[in-house]
DNA sequence: CATGAATGAGTTTTCATTCAT
DNA sequence: CATGAATGAAAACTCATTCAT
């Protein structure tokens, strides 16, 4: 249910070509990311993952538990590949945020679908559920307050309330993932160069 | 079903204090918001309504069209006040911009529910529903393309790629409706006014 | 509700050109015979008729009154008419079953929504509807059987079941019901003329 | 769903008794029998036959779908039973005449609710379901009407419109399915010998 | 008689889930 | 793991009918 990539260090955080994700969970995230997690049946995912219905259940306990297992994967990605590009960075405030902005808008592109359901349906989910994707959520927003509060003591970013402009920047990065297509006219590094200009400038960054 | 002040000027375009929802449309709003469109039955918004299924459907032909009802006033009630704001700007961009993106941050916190609902439900909407609110957001985002193309003609605005730059601008005000909660910690004056100062600085807003 | 023509002797039994229905009866006609009683609404009934659910339920208790209405005036009808023919003939068998199979065949074309509402929806008659209308329908059936009869002791009619023949006899008049069409290939004329030798014969006429 | 007996040749025309319905097909063609189709519920059905409301559609994937199979099934067991009936006639047009509406007799009676609902719910069905059954009822017309004109050939049917008489003759026999009881005084053998005998009248045989 | 609003009881259908094989 | 059968609960929606105005 994990891939190994997620867990630990990944290779090349810029990289998300492995989704590492089984045809079940293929299924479901191409159906709870088209119609909703309620709009889409048990019997769709397994039909669309090659299954019978209780040969899905063999799997996974219940709907909630794909959604669980889905949202998951995606969040233990982001946060293993943004932890990577700051880890890799030249620890410099300016530095750790060009590469963690980077590393989160190419998330929300490669991986548009998770990072969708991950924001869309915080909802469906059971409390238990919601809380833990809740607490990953709020360590991705504290790397990115971490680093603005950096760049102030080191008079690179000049903003003066860091928690909201970190949950700005984050929400531009999330809002990503519900526009961006494929096969639409800019590319991902095009778009990724465009939106950590305008992220940078949100942050109140001067060189 | 259609209050007064959606349809024409509003007479303040600050004050959101009215909704003009009938009971079954604040009904539905408070549900579609709480669980979403498919988690919310119909028998569910007929109870909080204090009304018999039956009767709701007196008023409302399907689920489907309490869903257009509620988004149609809520985005009319968006693009009445928005324009009004420009309208009573100086007519300069960054006049414009203040007063236009103040009115949206604004909207998207009183209204925060149907403004939640109707960037949130997009998927649950029946094609030529959807297609109605898409053109009508795409009226409110072009008038921030404007504005912001107008700042860069004047030299107030400092920025490559005015329509990217309108969509984050855009995308931040309507990220605020999915966390503001009446009772946190900010009014709405103070985060309107700190998001508007980060929006402008997005936007490469310089004096 | 009862038309003067229905309760008495008819001036012509040939002649069922006025259908002395009010707009409900007539409303209800047209879409009992084509969708069925059950599969019409009282609803559908008052728009046809041009008032309002209510105004039809001032002159109508229930869609079961509205069927017991319908099918009472058809088969007085259709009994004042086949009496009178039969009064008119020459008394004779053959001269009484020549009028009176023509009378029925002519009310099952001219009439055929109310006749095939009468023999389709019995099972939808509450029971004492059902039965006046069984009744009613004996009285018809017996009818024809006195004829036949009537022609055995004559020695123009030949059969040894008068009262199965008389049954298949007023069967072959109810099933035009189900198949003429007024913009058909062939006129009432000829089909009651072709008609009649048919049933001539099975009754088992020799002149 | 389909029994052996309906595809191909009956071993014995004349026999109808095994019914090869499922319990389900058995409660909904006596429930459509007794009340109709649109006042019969899928939920007494599936009562009926023993089983819960979804069981139920695990079989039938929509209460059109049981009156479709039920008709079919009907249809196809009155057609492969009158073509054997026909073929093992001794080819002469009364030899054929009485095999084929000795057949359509008994048929009537021994399965006269699902000939009764087959002819009395045409307006029940969707289109793509009705002409399928119209088309069937119109092969055996055919053949019938085929028989006649033989007849008036062989110059043994004496009648000027085999066509009409071909209907009244195909109505007499469906009318039985309206009225026999399997309790009432006269066994099946008496009932289709005096019918049939009316036929041959109707149908103007002379020996 | 029209209008508008209302409702209890019902409709067909679908859901997530389970279990025996 | 697949198949086939099954189910309680609930979904959206419609019905005949009523009543105040």
């Amino acid at each position: 249910m994990t891939s190994s990539e997620n867990s630990k260090t990944p290779a090349d955080w810029r990289d998300f070509s492995d989704d590492g994700l089984n045809p079940m969970l293929r299924a479901a995230r191409e159906l709870f990311a088209r119609h909703g997690y309620h709009a889409t049946s048990i019997r769709s995912i397994a039909k669309l993952a090659g299954l019978s219905v209780p040969g899905l259940y063999h799997h996974y306990e219940s709907k909630q538990a794909i959604l669980d297992a889905l949202v998951s994967t995606g969040i233990a990605l982001m946060l293993a590949h943004t932890q990577a590009a700051d880890r890799e960075s030249d620890g410099t405030a300016i530095g750790r945020f060009n590469n963690v902005i980077d590393c989160l808008l190419r998330y929300h592109m490669f991986r548009r679908d998770e990072a969708f359901i991950a924001s869309s349906e915080m909802r469906s989910m059971e409390p238990d559920v919601r809380r833990r994707h809740v607490a990953a959520r709020d360590v991705q927003q504290n790397m990115i307050t971490d680093i603005i509060q950096q760049g102030i003591a080191e008079g690179t970013f000049h903003c003066r309330h860091p928690k909201e402009t970190a949950r700005a920047v984050s929400s531009l990065c999330v809002s990503v993932s519900s526009w961006y297509r494929p096969d639409g006219p800019l590319s991902i590094d095009t778009i990724a160069e465009r939106y950590l200009d305008i992220a940078r400038r949100a942050a109140g960054f001067r060189d």
